[in-house]
RNA sequence: GGCCCCUUCGUCUAGUGGCCUAGGACACCACCCUCUCAAGGUGGAGACACGGGUUCAAAUCCCGUAGGGGUCACCA
């Protein structure tokens, strides 16, 4: 039997990393069986799904790498992969089950239904549907009917016990007087979460459901459902724990940034990302950090999922995401370093960028940091306040050195070192004495990448420029 | 409130009755290296939520308490 397995987000907005674990384990277990990743938009929500969205989550998962073999873009023959084109289907199957008793008009209004909702709570009872539209009698539904009051349609949940055996956390029971009636298809005519996912699971031949712990609950309904039309097979559920905040709250946005595309922009690379993500709430033994895809592929197992909720620690990421940063070649952080700077407004070079990546690499966590440590390659600097506290007072030195660099023969960071630790000795100053005032002279900062090569790279001629231009003219 | 799930260093986690004096990683502290900042090296501090059992033996099994999370929507 080939493995499916789908990522099936309602994309309303940025795409969560929360969504985006899910969707990285989906695909991990599709690959690691050789099975099929499936993408599926659910769209019914009209309010909130936006098209821009749709778009958003696509690039998203390109961008981690994530691929998917049916779906949007690549088509299958299990389509269409939005549910807005498959509408038909679920009326079909909602028609079906009203013929069979299994479901029923409910025409209770949103504020009744929040009225009782209310006084459930308060009475302290149950909040879920009471029922009430399930036993109307003929004269009530006609009563309603003349009234022209609109209508949802409710699923009629049989009175008994629902047990599954969970991917990820075991077997699971769920009492029948728990499992309420439920909307499946609301009274504008779309279908509900709990309907359309459940149809097109069975219709698209899912294999296992992979999904996070929110949508644990709702899978005794969904049982339910694919038993009462007939479902020939119904697909293994897991659940995965949720991704909390530092706070154990929900992740949000107050905690930070939390969409996938956030973190492209602030400089993470995409293989950090996916590293870490991998370990929240998954591990593989006692010390492996870093995987590469193929050892993720290779090595995921839901039975090694955790069960509860992981807090996204961002210094992690970064740490993770320095670490990245050094293994990549200069080439790619060339390009990429060139990109951040041009989205800064500084018009980089790619040659300098490239000869300047060694020089760094190994001082970013993020690779927007590139923008601060080679601005002064390509606009003459503005020199920050503490700098300027570095170049007061030093101007006569600052002179000399512009001086004897003028005179240097060759132009490289070992002579010119040669130059400034010569100076150094001769005065007899201090490393910070000696070279700050010249990294804030020619830098305008006091955090840059190493001095010699620093100058080496800028040249004589903008370095005596910045050093005269420092020290007063 | 009902039901369900969870609880090992601040964080992610290893651990499936003796290998645990509880291991690794991030963060933190100290030292080394050093032109700033990093990176790197060495060392350090730091956890089995609590209370009862079961057992020769419990972080591991059972019960209870506390705390956290999920859900009970015509949102997914």
């Amino acid at each position: 039997m080939t493995v499916r397995v789908r990522f099936a987000p309602a994309p309303s907005g940025e795409v969560h990393v929360g969504n985006a674990r899910t969707a990285l384990f989906d695909w991990l277990f599709a690959r690691h069986h050789g099975g099929v990743m499936i993408l599926r938009i659910e769209d019914t929500d009209q309010e909130r799904v936006t098209e821009e969205a749709i778009t958003g989550v696509q690039e998203s998962l390109r961008w981690l790498g994530i691929d998917w073999d049916e779906g949007p873009g690549v088509g299958g023959d299990f389509g269409p992969y939005r549910q807005m084109e498959r509408l038909d289907l679920y009326r079909e199957v909602t028609d079906r089950l009203l013929q069979q008793g299994d479901a029923y008009r409910c025409y209770c209004t949103p504020e009744e239904l929040e009225e009782r909702r209310k006084r459930a709570l308060e009475r302290g009872e149950r909040p879920g549907y009471d029922g009430r539209c399930r036993d109307l009698d003929e004269q009530e539904r006609a009563a309603f009917e003349a009234e022209g009051r609109p209508f949802a349609i409710r699923f009629a949940t049989p009175d008994r016990d629902v047990t599954f055996e969970d991917l990820v956390r075991g077997e699971a029971t769920f009492r029948g007087p728990d499992v309420t009636d439920f909307v499946i298809l609301r009274s504008n005519g779309l279908p509900t979460y709990l309907l359309a996912a459940a149809v097109d699971d069975w219709k698209m031949e899912m294999t296992h459901v992979i999904r996070g712990e929110d949508l644990f609950s709702s899978t005794p309904r969904q049982i339910l459902l694919l038993e009462a039309v007939g479902a020939e097979r119904i697909p293994a559920y897991g659940h995965l724990p949720l991704i909390v905040g530092p706070d154990r709250a929900p992740l949000s946005k107050r905690h930070g940034a939390v969409a996938v595309e956030r973190f492209r922009e602030e400089g993470f690379l995409p293989e950090a990302l996916v590293n870490y993500l991998a370990l929240l709430g998954w591990s593989y033994d006692d010390h492996t950090t870093f995987f590469t895809r193929e050892e993720l592929i290779e090595r995921f197992d839901l039975s090694r999922v955790s069960h509860n909720p992981a807090a996204f620690d961002r210094e992690k990421l970064e740490w993770m995401n320095g670490h990245y940063i050094r293994e990549s070649s200069d080439e790619r952080l060339a390009d990429l370093a060139t990109q951040f700077l041009k989205d800064a407004g500084v018009s980089a070079d790619r040659d300098v960028a490239l000869r300047a990546v060694p020089l760094i690499k190994e001082r970013m966590k993020l690779l927007s940091e590139a923008v601060d440590f080679l601005r002064f390659l390509f606009e003459d600097p503005e020199p920050e306040e503490k700098a300027r506290a570095q170049i007061e007072g030093s101007e006569d030195y600052l002179r000399e050195v512009a001086d004897r660099l003028e005179g240097l023969e060759g132009w490289n960071a070992a002579a010119i070192e040669e130059v400034l630790r010569g100076l150094k000795e001769e005065r007899e100053l201090g490393s910070k004495k000696a070279f700050q005032p010249v990294r804030a002279a020619v830098t305008g900062t006091l955090i840059s990448p190493p001095l010699f090569e620093s100058i080496e790279l800028l040249g004589r001629e903008r370095t005596l420029a910045r050093l005269r231009a420092a020290a007063g003219g």
